[in-house]
RNA sequence: GGCCCCAUGGUCAAGCGGUUAAGACACCACCCUUUCACGGUGGUAUCAUGGGUUCGAAUCCCGUUGGGGUCACCA
């Protein structure tokens, strides 16, 4: 068979030297030991939880090892494409601090470029038609209802489904039946000639797996579809190898097809990069457990987190907990160090697959929050508020003093210890509604009416916002021991029977008159931030 | 089903042949407190299973079971 003529046949046309593209794209100029990482999306728009797990994992192992991390666009499927996708992604990542050092929409060195796949077709036709001269590569004329057909006679017969071997019909066509498929202008793909026998098992070292063993692929994968666009297959060995990537983590659902491409590699010549197949985020669905879906679990795409008010720091540290056990410990004993100083190891990443834990990411939540001055929540909930919350709790930012005395109350500023109420900014909105208004009453008021009214009016009789906290406090105790209750705590405990309640009870008829709420934090400050007029009209509403 | 990966409390997990099997989240109890979602103290709870190897196994080997992934002209 003359496949020179074949392969000009199938893809004319004059292509560079192969040598031309390896000094279009050289090696690139780094320090020893510096690692070529990226992410490299399809362009569907939707990115998760998964997708930022992998991210982190990528941005720390190039940044750190003074390398490089780049976007890159899958598009070599146009049914996955979605208008705005690529900006959707640079977006979400750039709010969780994923910075790339190159790549599509971001700019930077433009030498490996360009990183639309769709855009490096011609490269991928280049070594095709190489691999076709070489008789390495074939073109098939198989149709999906044969190939289909096929997959059913396999599966029949118990064994293993797709094009292979004796199964691999179009692979022995003879030149004849081959320019006679051509001049009746079918469609065809090319195949690659698979040299490989999957009795062969090779130990193969992942960089978090650790020693796995692999078989050899035998399957004549596709490698160019009809269209003239490369599968993922082909081109992830193709723009790898010449955007010099060192290190790929990607999902350990491709560790399936990783027999696939090491005979790429191998049958290019190129030198194949590190691999880490991380293992995927799942989720508790009913009794078991899955992978998480993009379909199913729309609660887990990274815009639910900015929807609800995430710290975007918090996630990421949730996600570094998640991907390097001992980030935590680490994170404990530096507090104060920047993310960055952790040591990040691909080896330490999990090999199974982890459980996303909403509990946890709120506990870590409410930990850096805690850590923010005033000024600091105030903008973060503004931000959120101006971009989420449509309702009218926008207008509680108009008052920049108010508002910083409540968080400074509600986060503990100036006394002992932080408090850490706050999750989310939506939390958070609704934690602080009651000082801009009476929020609707969500607890009952535990005494009868007269008694609620005899308190409130016996508090208002001697209230003055001018009192400091103990003041404040023995006149609420006057209006308990004027009303039954017992003033002292100890009192009460020892002889319960001898009253109505303590003054714990006063104060929450006050608490819950005052903001509609049995809990809040410190009363007497809250009625100081809202002022006289207001705490008055408040109270007398409730006589 | 074939192949591959994985297996320590409810969850994330430390552990690399000898430990009272860490820690965090969640949960429970008590304490502090004018309430509390804050804080403090304590507690419940884990080596999937059966065989080996070994003086000794969570740790090494094999089988079983269970979970996950994958078997496209999708990535």
């Amino acid at each position: 068979m003359n496949y020179k003529a074949l392969a000009e046949r199938l893809l004319p046309g004059e292509y560079p030297e192969l040598s031309y593209y390896e000094t279009l794209y050289p090696p690139r100029d780094l320090e020893k030991g510096a690692e070529v990482t990226r992410l490299a999306p399809s362009p569907t728009g939707f990115i998760h939880l998964g997708n930022l797990f992998a991210a982190i994992a990528n941005e720390r192992i190039a940044h750190q090892s003074g390398g490089i991390l780049y976007l890159r666009i899958e598009d070599t499927d146009l049914k996955r494409k979605v208008d705005g996708a690529v900006e959707a992604v640079k977006n979400a990542l750039r709010y969780f601090d994923i910075k790339f050092d190159e790549g599509a929409e971001i700019g930077g060195d433009e030498t490996y470029a360009p990183w639309y796949q769709r855009q490096r077709a011609e490269i991928y036709r280049a070594f095709v038609k190489h691999l076709i001269e070489e008789g390495r590569a074939y073109p098939c004329f198989c149709t999906e209802e044969e190939l289909s057909a096929l997959r059913e006679e396999q599966t029949a017969k118990k064994e293993i489904t797709g094009y292979y071997g004796k199964y691999a019909k179009c692979r022995n066509l003879t030149e004849e039946e081959i320019y006679k498929n051509l001049d009746e202008g079918k469609p065809f793909v090319i195949r690659l000639k698979s040299m490989g026998n999957p009795e062969n098992k090779h130990k193969f070292h992942d960089e978090i797996k650790g020693d796995i063993t692999v078989i050899e692929n035998d399957q004549d994968v596709v490698i160019l579809k009809s269209d003239g666009i490369p599968t993922y297959h082909f081109a992830h060995a193709i723009d790898d190898h010449f955007m010099r990537t060192t290190l790929v983590i990607r999902g350990e659902e491709w560790l399936a097809s990783l027999p696939i491409h090491i005979e790429l590699f191998e049958t290019l010549g190129f030198e194949r990069p590190r691999y880490g197949h991380n293992c995927s985020l799942m989720k508790q669905d009913g009794s078991s457990r899955r992978k998480l879906s993009k379909r199913k679990d729309p609660e887990l795409s990274l815009e639910f987190y900015r929807k609800e008010g995430y710290f975007a720091r918090a996630v990421k540290v949730y996600m570094l907990t998640l991907l390097n056990s001992n980030f935590e410990e680490w994170y404990r004993k530096n507090p104060e160090a920047p993310l960055e100083s952790f040591k990040f190891s691909a080896g330490k990443m999990s090999k199974s697959g982890t459980l996303f834990d909403l509990d946890k990411l709120n506990d870590i939540s409410k930990d850096e929050l805690s850590k923010l001055s005033a000024e600091e929540m105030f903008d973060f909930l503004k931000t959120w508020a101006d971009e989420y919350d449509t309702d009218a709790q926008k207008g509680y930012f108009a008052d920049r003093e108010k508002m910083l005395k409540v968080l400074t109350l509600c986060m503990g500023i100036g006394g002992k210890k932080r408090r850490k109420d706050f999750t989310t900014a939506s939390q958070a909105m609704k934690f602080i509604q009651f000082f801009f208004e009476r929020t609707p009453q969500e607890d009952e008021y535990r005494v009868d009416g007269a008694t609620k009214r005899a308190v409130l009016t016996a508090f208002l009789k001697t209230f003055d916002p001018a009192d400091d906290g103990q003041t404040w406090f023995a006149k609420v105790k006057e209006a308990a021991a004027a009303n039954g209750f017992a003033p002292e705590m100890k009192d009460y405990k020892a002889n319960p029977e001898a009253y109505k309640g303590s003054v714990a009870d006063v104060a929450e008829i006050l608490r819950i008159a005052t903001t509609g709420r049995a809990n809040t934090p410190d009363l007497c400050t809250i009625q100081q931030i809202l002022g006289e007029k207001e705490t008055r009209a408040r109270l007398e509403a409730q006589l």
